[in-house]
DNA sequence: CGTCAACTGTTGCGAAGTCAACGATAATTC
DNA sequence: GAATTATCGTTGACTTCGCAACAGTTGACG
């Protein structure tokens, strides 16, 4: 049945919804938004990315990367360099502050999601890591197509 | 391992993400956000609700279903009408422009589910739709505890 | 070279979301 | 019945996001 198509975004949007709910009151503790929070991951997991390509792995606009930068570097957070050859493009790295912040947030949302999706596991495991993976695939080569 | 669990909110903003972008072009040829839509999705399908109903189905606040119905109704889709008893509900209902342009929107959001989520039905029926609703009932009870 | 195309990061703008507060009406409680 | 409490829809202030346009830089091609 193609319910099953419609059904999809609409436990997809509540899936998110729910999760974003309690994520933004869990960063909001460490004056950090969802974005902010996920910026500092991104850019921690990769040392002297640039605001491009912190965009792609974000999901978001280029624009958008570029302001919560700005925030973050202005909390003293995040060091734009100039790259080395390219004149165009800005490298990312964490302060140390942003590290210890990063670590620090990043521990509390991860016991926060051991009580809130407590029970799951085998769910999680079973059913929705892989299946998303494989649907997230299906949905990008089908953009690009 | 608790990496499952971060990694959810990654695939899940990631399907969400993907699938918002390909519907908000689509429904943007019909002069409709995914919010509009799905805001006539919902009328139709529980004919004269409330603000706060439909706040709740859409999963956002009442304020945001305010301004989406406000103009909804400003381009004659939708009308609002006082309830009979209680001075401070509205009914929503659909006018038949309101209806005919959910129709339209809702077969080209079918067909174009159709190819792209093409060789993921058995996928949909057997991992995810069944996992997310599982998944969503535990988050909602957790929001609640 | 020189020209044109492509890419980087930035900004202005409009759409959309959250949150807090408000008047108006209903429901509850004493 | 009066007073308090709760609910409904609305509004304003603020934030976030995507899109389009932009200047500056790099790369490709004649």
């Amino acid at each position: 049945m193609n319910d099953d198509k419609e059904k999809l975004y609409n436990l997809l949007k509540e899936a998110f919804l729910l999760l974003d709910f309690g994520d933004r009151q869990l960063f909001a503790r460490y004056d950090l938004t969802i974005s902010r929070y996920y910026a500092l991951y991104h850019i921690d997991e990769a040392l002297g990315l640039s605001i491009s390509q912190l965009s792609d792995r974000m999901f978001c606009d280029k624009s958008n990367a570029t302001r919560v930068v700005k925030g973050l570097e202005k909390d003293g957070l995040v060091i734009r360099e100039p790259h080395e050859t390219d004149g165009r493009t800005l490298r990312l790295f964490l302060t140390t502050a942003g590290k210890q912040l990063l670590t620090t947030a990043s521990t509390a949302h991860t016991e926060y999601n051991q009580s809130r999706l407590n029970g799951t596991h085998e769910l999680l495991r079973n059913n929705l890591i892989d299946g998303l993976d494989i649907l997230n695939k299906r949905l990008h080569d089908f953009l690009q197509e």
